[in-house]
DNA sequence: CAGATCTACGACGGAATGTAGTAGATACCG
DNA sequence: CGGTATCTACTACATTCCGTCGTAGATCTG
């Protein structure tokens, strides 16, 4: 029982949410079937709001310095694709969260306690297979 | 199957996480016994950081309008406690980041298969008494 | 060459955060 | 009683993040 006070000093570098335009951009990388240049996601966005197809390049280009996407060259143009699948974000911040609760047991307890019954039902079946793969 | 792309659009009042000023006054407030004032906050941070009083005061007081921490008269002073264990936060944060991913039994699966080992026992554990007491 | 396309960069405004100073009320000491 | 300490309430300022664009310049294409 060392008495230091926790001072776990959670992982500076927390990947914060996505802010709302971020999330709709990769929402349709995530979408689309292979890598999408600025001008088809500014296509797909125009559906439902009026950008700049600048706004949208810019907000595509900072999820790449974030290393949230990922381009290749096509011609003159950039192909932009989700460098990590919609879930694995998800993950990520859900651990985050996780670390930060001083008492992980409390915390999990509480999360399942507070998820529905389907979800419920999704956990123990994914931990079932994670029993069966590691024993 | 519906093709319907999702678009759930994620809770606009999402928490975003706590700054890092913020979380270590948080802690300070979950690591004590009863409510705190600012001053005793401040003493206690002083160990490690080197603050204004105000500074401390300034945040208590944005995390009691963010509905973080309440707060009680006690003299001329006001005593400020968290308005929520620290699992119920992660917690928070946990759901909100499961919202984001477009397949929840994706994420969950995911998300199992990262845990480790104990943490795993523990989600068991939490799911079994969940299936006790709900059936 | 003129127009259409793209990218690179820089900008601006608003919100959140870290950080602190000042003013004013009050309470306690000698 | 007057000075000093203690608190709160407000205001302020720098940074960083994010939403949103505009402009300049390179390129491609007819």
């Amino acid at each position: 029982m060392c008495s230091y006070t926790g001072h776990v000093t959670t992982d500076p570098k927390a990947p914060r949410p996505l802010g709302e335009l971020e999330r709709v951009v990769m929402e349709q990388l995530w979408a689309a079937e292979g890598a999408l240049t600025v001008r088809e996601v500014h296509e797909r966005l125009s559906r439902t709001r009026d950008l700049a197809y600048t706004t949208v390049m810019t907000v595509l280009d900072r999820l790449a310095k974030k290393k949230l996407t990922e381009r290749e060259r096509d011609g003159k143009a950039w192909r932009y694709k989700a460098s990590a699948p919609r879930a694995d974000l998800a993950v990520d911040l859900m651990r985050d969260a996780l670390d930060q609760a001083g008492d992980r047991r409390e915390a999990l307890v509480r999360f399942v306690g507070q998820v529905s019954d389907e979800e419920a039902a999704l956990l123990r079946e994914a931990l079932s297979k994670l029993e069966a793969r590691e024993g």
